[in-house]
DNA sequence: ACATGCGGGACGCCCCGTTCGT
DNA sequence: ACGAACGGGGCGTCCCGCATGT
């Protein structure tokens, strides 16, 4: 029973995922999701005891994907610089393709009061990670000197939120990647040396 | 009759900005609303024929207001680059004083559906703000050579707009200006001429 | 001031009647009978103390209405049957053309539990009108023998009433009167001495 | 589970029709149909999503029920006029033991926007009844020359409408039945051969 | 006298998150 | 895992006073 279990509350996740980020906390109604489910009430409460875990449990899958996505860049040697430029690249894709890191940054995003507590920590360990990467950066000599890296770290991740919002706020059909490209270099020009540093990375996009 | 109705008009408006800043547009109920003035549903809906429409008019205070702030920093004669801190510093204090811009700012950031469409204005008015005073910095030979000045405005409001969700998801003491303070130089060094020297080359964007 | 103001409360009057008529006691709304008469509600309620008030005003005017036009008919020296006919036929226009008349009908229909007891009088006064002409029939020998007099003009108010709710809830374009003109010839047929005399009489119509 | 859900919605069903009956659409409210249930709104919303949808069933019902008795005598081989003699007294004890039917009459006799459309069916069917009787009565001789179908079997509904209506806006003790017993032979008479005909039928009420 | 603008409660319909018997 | 029921709001509207002009 366990496999089938697994399998329908998966898809109870993703379901879930796509009416929060469609519709955000309030507005997606537990009803709609079982319905989208093809399910029940009695099913999707059978799973998740209530609106909150449920929530909290997509936020905390989207907390995890992030997390491993910056562990992965944190372990590889990459020079600071490109390491942030890759770290921005994976979560932008992650946001785009991934139902459930969407769903979870809306969630965090509103402040939904029932939810209050969980939404600020994928952000400081966001910038807590990028800062390790600007000391890395630094070590090698990339950086201009006297940067603040406290500062840069956190102007790292309020420039990539920014940008994920005015993506979605202005809507049109400029993807959040496509934004990225356009300022990213601008922004770190900021913290070189010298600019046009050609060490200044921009990975490319794995095919996804 | 006009004074007294003015005033709960505008009491109304304070009180509703504040419901709704603190809990967003749905979890924001007309009831509490009423309440928290003093008055009875009935009032407020003499004054307001929807909860829609007393969103949409403290969206649209906002909006005067922050397009007031833009005017009158078009309007004066500062350099370029003095006029996007002025105009962010504005903006900051606005945010932080004023109940009514915090409020018209939650509104058109969370999506609501019932409020599409309203919601984009203020930020395409902003990154057109922004333009223009690069444009105005970049007469004046205050920019480094090939910046592209559209990437740069959208830079400066996504910048902005992180920072001010970072400092409310970061929750904390520190003030948006605080953080605005902190940030603001490094940003706008990646603009000017001096502190990263001339012409950072920004890599052809290979065809996605 | 009194005629501007009998004038206004006319107005009123028509306004309130086409609302009642058009969507009963209960759909029609002071609101929106002061609007669409051009007033507020204050002046509404200047003239009428309730909306009960309003809707008992109406129909005690239609069956002032409906009072005239049987006294007339007792009035003058016809026929019996003749008389009926007559009746009906002046019903029937009074219903087509005058709005107060309909809507009186209407609130009267409608069992309104804040009207209670005034719905009935109008009928009872015209089966007590149908019951004196066809007494004056008799007298001339002009029905059947053993006919219930009673029973006999409460078929004719039942009929009437029946036709007319007939005519407006199958729709389409025929007329209480034109429906009248089909269906009075048989019912007075059964009360005849010869059934299909031919003098069984059908006013012609006056232009109206 | 289906049993009991199937005994609370016909409990529903029962109580909603005595509401609807008793005030009419609006008046009628959803919460005092739930209360006089027993139930909560939430049950009554579970059964029912609208105050439209009940409203229609219970139309539905009271069609299907008149239908039914509609058939059963066109089955039969009566004479015409015993059919219609038969079919109006068959309605008249659904009208008087079944509040299903009076409540779908009242629903349906009061024109209430949101149900348009589904009124005038029953009584075109009605209609559609007579004719059929009528002409086969014509068939068997029993007719005046020259009746006009149409008209009579129009009349005919007209004045059973009428009849019943005057029932309940008379008040009093009489019933439907007794007062059809008094007119029908007079509405008929007016269609036979030869009036006060001995045999005009008039079948005796079975024993409800 | 006549009319307005403003506000008060109460209630209507509907829906939501949730539990419980089965 | 479901079908059925529970309460508690949510938004909007209704009928109506009362203070204030004209």
């Amino acid at each position: 029973m366990q496999p089938r279990a697994l399998a329908t509350k998966e898809s109870l996740l993703l379901v879930a995922a796509e009416e929060f980020s469609a519709h955000g906390y309030r507005a997606a109604s537990m009803r709609d999701i079982a319905k989208a489910a093809g399910l029940t009430q009695g099913a999707l409460y059978f799973h998740f005891s209530s609106k909150q875990k449920l929530a909290a449990e997509i936020i905390g899958l989207q907390h995890a994907e992030s997390i491993s996505a910056v562990q992965s860049v944190l372990a590889s040697d990459m020079s600071g610089l490109e390491g942030i430029a890759r770290l921005s690249s994976t979560l932008a894709r992650q946001i785009s393709t991934n139902p459930l890191v969407r769903a979870g940054l809306r969630l965090s995003t509103e402040s939904v009061d029932e939810l209050a507590g969980v939404s600020s920590r994928p952000y400081r360990e966001w910038i807590a990670a990028c800062r390790v990467l600007l000391e890395r950066a630094s070590a090698r000599g990339e950086l201009r000197d006297g940067l603040d890296l406290d500062a840069a770290s956190e102007l790292v991740i309020s420039a990539f939120s920014g940008t994920q919002y005015l993506t979605v706020a202005l809507g049109g059909t400029v993807t959040l990647e496509e934004r990225l490209d356009r300022v990213w270099p601008l922004l770190l020009a900021g913290f070189t040396k010298e600019p046009g540093h050609p060490s200044t990375p921009r990975p490319a996009h794995e095919p996804q």
